[in-house]
DNA sequence: CATGAATGAGTCTTCATTCAT
DNA sequence: GATGAATGAAGACTCATTCAT
């Protein structure tokens, strides 16, 4: 009895708690930390600003466990897609895939993710940002082993550093995902992976 | 006479307009526009407040000047190692250098340059926005000519849309800026472009 | 049976308000009353912040009660050692005695009996002054009155108004109360009453 | 000239610093440190609330600036007053007509004062006790030192450590001040000395 | 009675901007 | 043009108090 009466509280406080992040994440990502008020946060979510502090000790702390949040639920949607084991081409058209996925059905999620991958959030968050940017260079490290194992089997040509490759193949699908996000219609994410992945694949100058 | 004292006044104004933007410069750089008040830049320009609002609006003023004036210098470097009457692959291998080379000697001017390209900037300052990503777009288009011309050519392989590779190539040498801006002595900015080109000229699965 | 039951109640109740004074006392006299939350208070009697208004109106009603009961303590005590029918001198030695071993005993009720008797609390608590000032003077005059059965007796000399010199030793055994409040080591209060009273006892001009 | 200007906004900068201080005076002796609102004293300053943060860090910065000042001008006039060459019963009778002089001259000082030296203030400014009890540990053995004196020279009995006759006669004047702070027309703070200092001169046993 | 989540008025503090000198 | 003191709107954050469970 006393531990269902407890469990609904704590269900309706996480329940909240996702509220706010979800007014929030809307609200940052649209436009930006510095121009996002506590209390605009507060009326989004239906809340009063004190609510807030309740569930986070202050803005920057809020931004912090929405962005961790955001990143993690990204990182394990990408290192899934790599982790099958697929042959590497395989790998590398899963991971231009799910990234086009993940992206599309959390449209609010990219900005905030290129705001903190992208120098864009500066020193503002210098906490955040070690966690993010270890996450983000441990992800790096599994890609560039994904084209390093391909390398060993003779799979791909040895045509760069692997590291460089998985910091190319990173960027070149962030570049499709911003064309995208500024115009939908005249540049759509690629269904084909391979439209995207050519340029790693296929070389300008090879016969 | 009257037109050497006005010569004379109005060579001081402009160089005290640029004392001030590049105190800005460093500072917005450094910290991001809402982390640097008026009152810094000033100190730092070795100004009253008050001036800094003779030569400017307001902030979003002189910062937009700012950013307007550092992405015209750029480009214009970048315009220029591409416009000359190369071949396709060396126009490539320019831009690269270039590429370098200007954000070698402007480290400050990087971080404000993807702030603004980059989605960093969110909309807080639409004006600019349209001003700058004209030009980039436009930057891009020109880029983009390069891959068109080398296919007509026959220099290059018609492995992607000439657009995407322009973007691709853009993306690229950001990124490999920013691994250099970020560790200087692991990532250095390659002296030979091809080390980055490669990347593009020659395919992973071809033999 | 019913009554048991209430009286059970009632006794619970009385436990429980107890430990909130008691939280409160703590709290209250090593910060002050702004620089406590009902929060914390709540926290430190092991209840929720909603139980404290089953008790107490406000904040400020909680704090009254506190200062009142402590006070109420604190003049019983020293009540009793002037009324012992003892000799005149007898009496102030009690006095400077009780005085002593009671706030010895209650360390933390001395800051907020300063607090109050003292300007400390200037008309924050406009009604609570009230109250605590009144059984205050009503003390102060009846100290008075050992002085001037003193002086009818022939046993002090008229050096001056009985209530003036009621107010001398009040202040004096302070003085040294706070002496040995702020370093118990260097000053600790007396347990010869004589070290104070000498200085009323005897005169510094006389021979 | 341009000396001449200078020292005008300087002069300008000091006398709004004061009317600052001035109303800061009065509400924090009225209603105490933490009754007090910025704006309250920025609307009796007739100020914007930015412009007393361009002369106080912040709001315990201001309360400490006022409290040091005052504590100084006061500890200056009692200085003096012992200070003279007297005779060490003269000194004694300075010292409590100075006393006198300066509250009455300064009676919102006084409960600043009181708040201060008396435990009232707690460790809410922690810095600022230091201070103010240093200076005002050193008064008191200099108000020692003319008891010391005073012993040597057979003009006084021992009937006391110095030390502590000096916090005697300390609390006797203030005792008598918050008499008259209290009830001004019934309790006057004497025009002469002795009426008080007969408490210390004359002993109440002797015959 | 007990709980503790929610409230929102009240404060401190910052900073872009103005303007008299 | 240059100055920098003054402004005051805006925003982060706290905490006494309420109330549904």
């Amino acid at each position: 009895m006393a531990e269902i009466r407890l469990s609904r509280r704590e269900r309706e406080r996480l329940r909240h708690r996702k509220e706010i992040l979800e007014a929030a994440l809307e609200l940052f990502s649209e436009k930006g930390f510095h121009n996002v008020s506590m209390l605009e946060i507060a009326k989004k979510a239906e809340f009063a600003t004190g609510t807030l502090y309740k569930f986070f000790e202050n803005k920057e702390d809020l931004y912090k466990a929405l962005v961790l949040e955001q990143s993690e639920k990204f990182h394990n949607a990408l290192g899934q897609a790599i982790e099958k084991p697929d042959d590497e081409v395989e790998k590398l058209r899963n991971f231009v895939r799910a990234k086009g996925e993940v992206f599309r059905a959390n449209v609010s999620m990219i900005r905030l993710y290129f705001a903190e991958t992208r120098g864009a959030s500066f020193n503002i968050m210098a906490g955040l940002d070690r966690d993010i940017r270890e996450r983000y260079g441990h992800f790096l490290e599994t890609l560039a082993s994904v084209f390093a194992r391909g390398m060993e089997k003779k799979r791909f040509q040895e045509i760069a550093d692997p590291y460089y490759l998985a910091v190319a193949i990173e960027n070149l699908t962030n570049a499709f995902l911003f064309l995208w996000l500024e115009a939908p219609d005249q540049h759509p994410y690629p269904d084909d992976p391979d439209i995207i992945l050519n340029i790693l694949f296929k070389g300008l100058l090879d016969q």
